[in-house]
RNA sequence: GGGGCUGUAGCUCAGCCGGAUAGAGCGACGGUUUCCUAAACCGUAGGUCGUGGGUUCGAGUCCCGCCAGCCCCGCCA
């Protein structure tokens, strides 16, 4: 529906140009949506804003706009005649011929009438990349519930960009450089050396509870804090030893890590902080050489522009710590700076997001202006911060288990699973169906972790997110459960009606407005995905996902498909057709696989 | 002290570039099953959009003040 709005933007700015010479330019229509379906298919509300500088009532403006339209040839073609409505809301109705011939179009093309950027404005060029910079877990710890939600929305993120067609790099900036790999190191050396020489001495439980051990004897032990700060000079100086035992504990946690995306479906490119350790020595000379940097109280700094403190003095970015050290804002600036530059020495990018939470947007704000200020990002390029609110539980406060520790996100997804398994078997035992032990698995890992994953994505991101297993598990309302049994009563049809669905049918005759409302709510999907990929809002998917079901549901409930006659049965099973592949579609961009039975 | 985010129905949340009578879902209440999976559908009730000003033909949306909650603010990420 993307391009007839195009086309209507261009006709109704024509009619206006036409019709309201003396105007000022430009001219704006001010197309939207229709924002209820008996005002048709759109709105253009132009005509308001100019009822005071032309000295007009706005419904006169709206006539004269009207009447140009009418007298274009190729807007009677796509659309009924306007109606003027309420203060001077031009209401546009599409003709039901161009409705369907959408929906044959559709049919027929796999993307779904969803462009691809390879193929629009720059055919053979090749686009910039697109990095997402995502989940990032931190090596030696486990993965927790706070990395559940950059995960989920990252991966989201990319797989929209990807099906839209841009080269995507999903980056896992691990946290594996830093002082936090002094502390352990040193820590271990001295309780438990056998870790540091030997692949799976210890496994990764214990190595979480050394590491909490570490930071406490770090935090009030200052001669084990200057053994640490050695220590990670060593290691970013590259001695063998250090190398080694940073080498085992990485690739241990890598592993585990591993099992957990492989259980989401979440392809990552592994490169974490200590990539850019070559590196973080240059992008502090880039920045003395830039003027930029100031030795402040023996810190290497870049005074912030616009950002102060309490006696009105300037905010720095440290860039380089007293002991001579370098930090997570140095390793940021030199991620920036090479995802930005030409390859071979760089992603030579054109977008690069950065999905964390909220709480680092400070940070962020700052990282970018100072590799602004030194020249990294490119005219034409963009950086961003996407930013997410906290986890919290029914409470309303940060989520923890009973205890009090966080939520291992190992555990959490075993436990949406384990709930959806058994209500699943309660049912089947309510309904007095039976099921082998596979098909109940099998539903029971796609309907729990489809409901983890949805839940998150459905609430706008910057917000707190409640985590509640009932609701997320909840089989009636905006859930996974609710948009994956839309998907199954079409798959029961196809089933009922053998090939049918599958063949595409001749002319398509439509009647029902139980129709009609399927079919205006299949194809705002290239509008949907648009919106999602320079938004970067997924709550925007799933509340289409959403809808788009009600109104199947509705149909369905309604409107006979298999018992109709035809023409009539042909034109449902098309839209069935259409209802599920653009389900699948826009599951598959959320992460979240489909069933046929549940 | 400075900065950021949030505040919309009992609960969880949408609300796009400022547009028509502020929307869903859950929960509550009432209905629907000879029929493609009722994990569904239909209906009713429920609102001072935190608050006070301002801008505008028009404000939940933009600007300013205030209140409340959360988060960040020199060598952790």
């Amino acid at each position: 529906m993307l391009r007839i709005a195009h086309l209507l933007e261009a006709q109704l700015r024509a009619a206006m140009e036409r019709a309201l010479p003396e105007a000022a330019q430009p001219l704006d229509p001010q197309l939207a949506p229709a924002s209820k379906p008996e005002f048709g298919d759109f709105q253009a509300n132009g005509a308001l804003p100019l009822a005071k500088p032309l000295g007009q009532p706005p419904r006169q403006i709206a006539q004269a706009i009207v009447v140009q339209l009418k007298a274009d040839p190729s807007f009677a073609e796509l659309c009924l005649d306007p109606v003027i409505a309420g203060p001077g809301f031009i209401n546009l109705t599409l003709r039901p011929e161009r409705l369907c011939a959408e929906v044959a179009a559709r049919l027929g093309d796999p993307r779904l009438g969803v462009p691809s950027v390879a193929s629009e404005d720059a055919p053979g060029q090749r686009t910039a990349p697109v990095v997402v910079d995502f989940s990032s877990p931190n090596i030696a710890k486990e993965m927790h519930v706070g990395h559940l939600r950059s995960t989920i929305i990252g991966d989201c993120l990319a797989r929209v960009l990807e099906f839209r067609g841009h080269p995507v790099l999903r980056l896992n900036h691990v946290g594996d450089w830093g002082t936090q790999f002094g502390m352990l190191i040193t820590h271990l050396k001295q309780v438990a050396p056998e870790a540091l020489d030997t692949a799976d001495a210890v496994d990764l439980g214990d190595l979480v509870a050394f590491y909490r051990q570490a930071k406490a004897r770090f935090d009030e032990d200052d001669a084990f804090q200057a053994t640490s700060r050695e220590e990670v000079v060593k290691l970013q100086g590259g001695d063998p030893l250090s190398l080694k035992a940073w080498g085992l504990l990485c690739e241990q946690s890598r592993r585990e890590f591993q099992t957990i995306y492989d259980q989401l479906d979440i392809t990552l490119s592994e490169r974490g902080e200590s990539f850019y350790n070559p590196t973080l020595q240059a992008v502090v000379d880039d920045l003395r050489a830039a003027g930029l940097l100031v030795v402040d109280d023996g810190a290497g700094c870049v005074f912030l522009e616009g950002v102060r403190g309490k006696d009105g003095q300037p905010l720095p970015l440290i860039v380089q710590k007293r002991d001579g050290g370098f930090n997570y804002a140095t390793t940021d600036l030199a991620a920036i700076r090479y995802r930005f530059a030409a390859p071979p020495a760089g992603d030579g990018a054109g977008r690069v997001i950065y999905v964390t939470d909220a709480g680092q947007a400070s940070h962020f704000a700052a990282v970018f202006q100072v590799a602004r200020r030194a020249g990294w990002i490119p005219d034409g390029a963009s950086v961003e911060h996407v930013p997410f609110g906290l986890v919290q539980g029914d409470d309303g406060k940060k989520l923890k288990t009973r205890s009090g520790d966080t939520v291992r996100l190992r555990d959490l997804l075993d436990e949406a699973v384990q709930r959806a398994e058994a209500d699943l078997r309660r049912r089947l035992a309510e309904e007095g169906r039976s099921e082998d032990d596979a098909f109940i698995e099998q539903v029971a890992t796609t309907v729990g972790l489809a409901a983890v994953k949805y839940a998150d994505l459905s609430t706008n991101r910057i917000t707190n997110y409640q985590f509640s297993f009932d609701r997320m598990l909840a089989l009636t309302g905006n859930t996974a459960p609710y948009l994956l049994y839309a998907v199954v009563r079409i798959a029961g049809i196809a089933r009922k009606g053998g090939d049918q669905v599958g063949a595409t049918s001749g002319a398509l005759q439509f009647g029902e407005p139980q129709e009609w409302a399927l079919i205006r709510e299949l194809l705002k999907l290239d509008g949907v995905i648009a919106e999602v990929e320079t938004e970067l809002l997924p709550n925007r998917l799933c509340s289409y996902l959403f809808e788009l079901s009600q109104v199947f549901n509705r149909f369905y409930d309604q409107v006979p498909v298999l018992k109709a006659d035809e023409p009539a049965r042909s034109s449902r099973l098309a839209l069935c057709r259409l209802t599920t592949g653009t389900l699948k579609l826009g599951l598959g961009l959320l992460g979240i696989p489909t069933l046929d039975r549940m």
